[in-house]
RNA sequence: GCGGGAGUAGCUCAGUGGUAGAGCAUUAGCUUCCCAAGCUAAGGGUCGCGGGUUCGAUCCCCGUUUCCCGCUCCA
């Protein structure tokens, strides 16, 4: 099967067996955006228990913060979210290539000035050392022309550019008759501003109110309560702050069910360093995080480090952690090792002092960063794709059949149980009710005493529910019970009674954690 | 954003200018001693939305929206 429509098959599983819906779809729908189901929800939420214990149940040097998503507007001036990312740009209808509408109009302004300076580069041909510039520019014809043109263009642009107004920048290139570089025609859309960052309104007057923005990415919060958690929990460095929330992002492009969305959830971790040292925890890091990966099973040849030769204006280094998904590898998990960046600019624009006093240098600096980020959404896409077989079954009587089968390693699956009576009568169904009523404060339970007991085994396959408990006549006799395992379809009969550690240290995060 | 394709039941799809169908799924009951597709019954759709043509539109025409594919963009 193409790697595309084994794809399409797993979007529209999560769908029908309640992992993830569209967004608002009764209303037809918002796009890149989604909502997790009622199984999504629990991996969701197990994932995340996953990356949280790994970081503060297992480092005595890293702790956990939840800061809020409103934050000061002020912080992503410095973080340099404001100015970077937010660019008016304009499509040509005919080329189909977008520019910067404010680029192409400074292109534009800068021929004049190149016509102007040509005219001056002939008159000091022509008049030689009695060449007077200033004279020149202020009596020729043609260059007072061009000057007029520019200082006209010029202030236009100005204007517009500080009260963003779109139309108006459409306005001069269609004034100024500025072509595409490519098809030359002047077929323009209109202008758009994409911004990166969602605002709202602070504030629940009308005039009192005050723009504030979503947060795009988690990192800000922990970087502003630096000083905080430093100060109150005694941290020393090397040390780091784990936080997982959700960010939002205005991307140019959608349809990439939950890889790219437009409400996410990040799962970031910040760490501490001294200067000088970054380079060395950042490749520490990078096995860390690489180890936590491939503790899940899926094969350690569907990862890779892919790692950045262009760098972003706050790094020193970065890699990504790809994994092999249906549509090629793709970056799950980024590395960065983010210099003195960030804590500087809060320095600079909250005049506050983000330094640490290190007793063992005997001097005060602005600690480096290593930060591991990694997307909660892209994760459970990769543990699903992971997950996701389609398996040929010979029956018995030769025919072949399939089965849909989400193999979860078992401390990720929603449902860690199925118990079914193998029929609905002699009182099989009451000793069945009694074990889920028993296991449901540990383990999450399904009881199913619906069809035969075979489609009730692969209802709980579809979902990925590692072990199902059946109940059948011997049980009345010896209160055994049989245990099926979901990916190799055996059997093993146990002991009601001991069914509980069992599966516990079947599910229990532990013994996944033991592996780090 | 541009170009192409599609939108009929929860899912996969059929269908006709005269008030809508199948399989699977769901629910209830029966049957069933271990790996989906036995039996019976029931529920569920103003055929994406709006407008036009027509006596009458799910079907023809126009617009719109959503999804898919390609291009474009991307920290």
């Amino acid at each position: 099967m193409a790697q595309e429509d084994v794809f399409k098959k797993l979007v529209a599983h999560c769908k029908e067996y309640g992992y993830v819906f569209p967004s608002s779809e009764i209303y037809d729908g918002l796009s890149a955006v989604y909502d997790y189901g009622q199984y999504g929800v629990e991996l969701k939420n197990n994932i995340k228990k996953y990356w949280w214990d790994s970081m503060v149940l297992l480092h005595d040097n890293i702790v956990g913060l939840d800061s809020a998503i409103f934050m000061h507007p002020t912080i992503w001036k410095a973080s340099g979210h404001v100015d970077a990312f937010n660019d008016p740009l304009i499509d040509n209808k005919d080329s189909k290539k977008r520019y910067r509408a404010d680029v192409l109009i400074e292109e534009h302004m800068a021929k004049f000035e190149e016509k102007i300076n040509k005219e001056i580069e002939k008159a000091m041909e022509r008049f030689g050392d009695a060449f007077d510039e200033k004279k020149f520019r202020e009596t020729n014809q043609r260059v007072l022309a061009n000057q007029e043109k520019l200082d006209e263009i010029n202030a236009r642009f100005s204007k517009a550019m500080n009260a963003t107004d779109l139309q108006e920048l459409r306005q001069i290139i269609i004034d100024n008759e500025i072509v595409c570089p490519i098809s030359g025609t002047r077929n323009w859309t209109e202008v758009k501003q994409f911004n990166l960052m969602f605002s709202t309104e602070f504030g629940s007057t009308a005039e009192g109110s005050s723009k504030i923005y979503l947060r795009p990415e988690t990192a800000q919060g922990i970087f502003v309560n630096f000083l905080n958690v430093q100060k109150t929990g005694r941290m020393k460095i090397p040390f780091g702050i784990a936080q997982i929330g959700k960010a939002f992002r205005n991307e140019i492009v959608a349809r990439q069910f939950i890889f790219r969305m437009r409400e996410f959830e990040q799962m970031e971790m910040q760490f501490f360093v001294q200067p000088g040292s970054e380079l060395d925890w950042f490749r520490h890091w990078k096995e860390i995080r690489m180890k936590w990966h491939t503790a899940l099973g899926f094969g350690d040849e569907n990862y890779r480090f892919h790692d950045h030769v262009k760098l972003a204006h706050y790094a020193n280094a970065a890699t990504d952690i790809e994994y092999k998904f249906p549509f090629g590898f793709k970056e799950v998990e980024g590395i960065h090792s983010r210099t003195d960046f960030d804590l500087k600019q809060h320095q600079q624009y909250s005049g506050k002092k983000m330094q640490y006093f290190d007793p063992e240098r005997g001097e005060s600096y602005i600690p480096y960063v290593i930060e591991t980020s990694i997307g909660v959404d892209r994760m459970f896409l990769q543990v699903i794709s992971a997950a996701y077989l389609e398996e040929e079954l010979k029956k018995e009587d030769g025919s072949s059949d399939t089965r849909v089968v989400l193999r979860l390693p078992s401390f990720l699956a929603p449902v860690k149980l199925a118990v079914m009576p193998l029929v609905k009568k002699d009182g099989l169904p009451e000793i069945a009710e009694k074990i889920v009523h028993d296991l449901k404060f540990d383990f999450n339970c399904q009881y199913d005493d619906k069809d035969s007991i075979g489609r009730r085994y692969r209802r709980q396959d579809a979902i990925g529910t590692p072990y199902c408990i059946t109940i059948d006549h011997q049980t009345i006799d010896d209160n055994t019970v049989t245990i099926r395992y979901r990916d190799t379809m055996l059997q093993e009969r146990v002991g009601i009674t001991g069914l509980k550690d069992i599966i516990f240290e079947k599910v229990s995060i532990a013994t996944l954690l033991k592996k780090l």
